[in-house]
DNA sequence: TATACACCACTCGAATGTCTATGGGAATAA
DNA sequence: TTATTCCCATAGACATTCGAGTGGTGTATA
């Protein structure tokens, strides 16, 4: 009781989640694995996905008909599953980024309220 | 199965009301429903307080020792529970803003990635 | 006077998404 | 052979939010 906890990364931005993957496979398909290492490789580390977090989120992508997805091999070798965005995904994807970008202004001039 | 849902304000940004609340309480105490109206007024009405969030929000916030509160009345004359920032809470509140800042530039990167 | 309304606090259950932890399989290097 | 990296996936716990509902009190108005 009473916890004491700072948020972490995505417990602070949950539901970017999904913006972020579906941003990723705008360079092209891409399986889980790449998809996660891009998204921290490109934030510079400060952004963190869980395999927990990713596959489910896959998942839900999936479901949803925002991304597609196809068994092959990846560039080790090894069985991966692919996803591809769709047209639908890319849609949501304009969506979700123009909400993003709102959502960010409204905080930031809420936080630059600071004393008047 | 299969919703197709965009997220709503807050949940795409869960986690982000404590901070919110923080910030608003910089200007002085207030109570509840102030906060709330200044939080979507200052966002442009883009940030919406429902007070099944609002509250527990607020009652999260004193039991970490972030905010304290005491009974008052409002500027309408009816009873109110204001609430203070705590130095604890001023001290939290700088971490938060500042990982708000960090995380905000970590997701721009990659929503930059467009194509390269 | 009655009554409508804005103000103010609070709670509950459902839904959602993330985390930690755990499992397995397959290719490659030591 | 063994260790390691790559790759997918799920389960349970947990936190937060949302929608809806409860209850009470000043104040204006009909």
């Amino acid at each position: 009781m009473a916890k004491n906890k700072t948020p972490s990364s995505q417990e602070m931005l949950q539901g970017t989640l999904d913006m972020l993957i579906l941003q990723t496979l705008i360079l092209g398909p891409a399986h889980g694995h790449t998809i996660a290492r891009v998204i921290e490789q490109t934030s510079e580390d400060v952004l963190q996905v869980e395999q927990g977090s990713l596959y489910p989120a896959l998942h839900r992508l999936a479901d949803r008909g925002w991304v597609s997805s196809y068994w092959g091999a990846s560039e080790n070798n090894r069985k991966a599953k692919y996803y591809k965005l769709t047209a639908k995904g890319r849609k949501q994807l304009l969506a979700e980024t123009s909400r993003w970008q709102q959502m960010v202004e409204a905080i930031g001039r809420v936080l630059a309220r600071a004393a008047e």
